[in-house]
DNA sequence: GTTTGATATGAACGCTTGTTCAGTTAAAAC
DNA sequence: GTTTTAACTGAACAAGCGTTCATATCAAAC
């Protein structure tokens, strides 16, 4: 079988994924074919099949490791944040709009895709999600007891500053107004007041 | 021509928006073929084009009547509101939750595929949107004027509002654990210390 | 230099797509 | 009771879909 070992260049798999990511992004996943796919790296569609069993696939790897990608890298950034609740706060705020803009199509992809994951998939995709939500709401939970937060519901106010903060992808243009640091600097001074004791 | 005047009863045609836009939410545009429409109103796929000239007309109408009742609502409550721009933005945020949670599907769609919009379509919804929002922003540079609301960025915080707002779509389920009512107040709490003075 | 085996082609599979249209139905208009 | 007309069917159209597979290619291994 292909893709055990690998023996031309290795190449072509990543750029198969990179070439979904694009055109699953720009049209939707119903919308791309197969074959718009391997035109866009220069194959036959049935090419294809050496390094993905199925388009469903396709969609859920690019999936799982986007989301694996952004734990990871939370986790490293998490490790130097210290203990303090509002510092963590603000460290996490930074890094979510960074990360996010830095990744503008696979998060697109990741929020409008979830349907045309079979229900296994779904599952999966669902639960590293959450495992990044729950760091924010720790957060939150931390600063509540320390008593720097006032937050009624902080399963809510998770929801709502994610929301938030992801909704910056919908507006931010690299190359505009406000650079990175100027847009994280805002959105973090409205999520410091919004929880703030 | 069908349906200059209407001679039978006049309700298919509201039958098969409905139709569509539960089909449409659900699955995606791209994913919904005009015989499942037509199956769920019991007609064939041929007897649509009575009611719309293609597909694509169906989808931007369903977003265009949204929009458009969107405006409308807000247009009544905004009447009555007052002047005072804390007692705006109330209004405007619960407004918001309300209206976008009861019609969770067109909301849904409206988001999700404004991509499957001809240019025309898509810049006519959006420039509904626009105004949407920009009745956002003039209650929040109002407030800055009356030294109420401390915002650096007028036209981000809209954004950032809005965003946090709409998140609710992602997460309430009507029987849950927080009535409508309790979640406005949770979203209000959280807008109204994000841009307080 | 021959064998091996991963990689790619290109045709084929059965099926679905949006849309059109000649013909049927049945209610309304006269 | 006849004519008109809007509404609907059912078949057809060309095109495209995801996927499979016998065959070809061609670099690496022996």
């Amino acid at each position: 079988m292909a893709r055990t070992q690998g023996s031309h260049s290795d190449i072509t798999g990543p750029r198969i994924r990179d070439a979904a990511l694009a055109l699953f992004a720009r049209h939707g996943f119903a919308a791309v074919s197969m074959r718009q796919i391997a035109g866009a790296v220069g194959l036959q569609a049935g090419a294809l099949y050496n390094y993905t069993p199925d388009k469903q696939t396709l969609l859920y790897e690019l999936m799982r490791e986007h989301m694996s990608d952004l734990l990871d890298a939370r986790a490293s950034e998490s490790a130097g944040a210290g203990s303090d609740p509002m510092a963590r706060l603000e460290n996490f705020t930074r890094f979510h709009i960074r990360f996010h803009i830095e990744r503008a199509d696979e998060v697109f992809i990741a929020y409008m895709e979830l349907r045309n994951l079979t229900p296994d998939n779904f599952a999966r995709i669902e639960d590293l999600r959450r495992t990044y939500e729950t760091e924010l709401e720790t957060i939150l939970r931390d600063g509540i007891a320390a008593g720097v937060f006032a937050v009624t519901d902080p399963r809510i106010a998770t929801y709502a500053v994610i929301a938030m903060l992801t909704g910056v992808n919908t507006w931010y243009r690299t190359g505009g107004r406000l650079s990175l640091e100027e847009v994280e600097t805002l959105y973090w001074d409205m999520v410091r007041r919004s929880v703030a004791a």
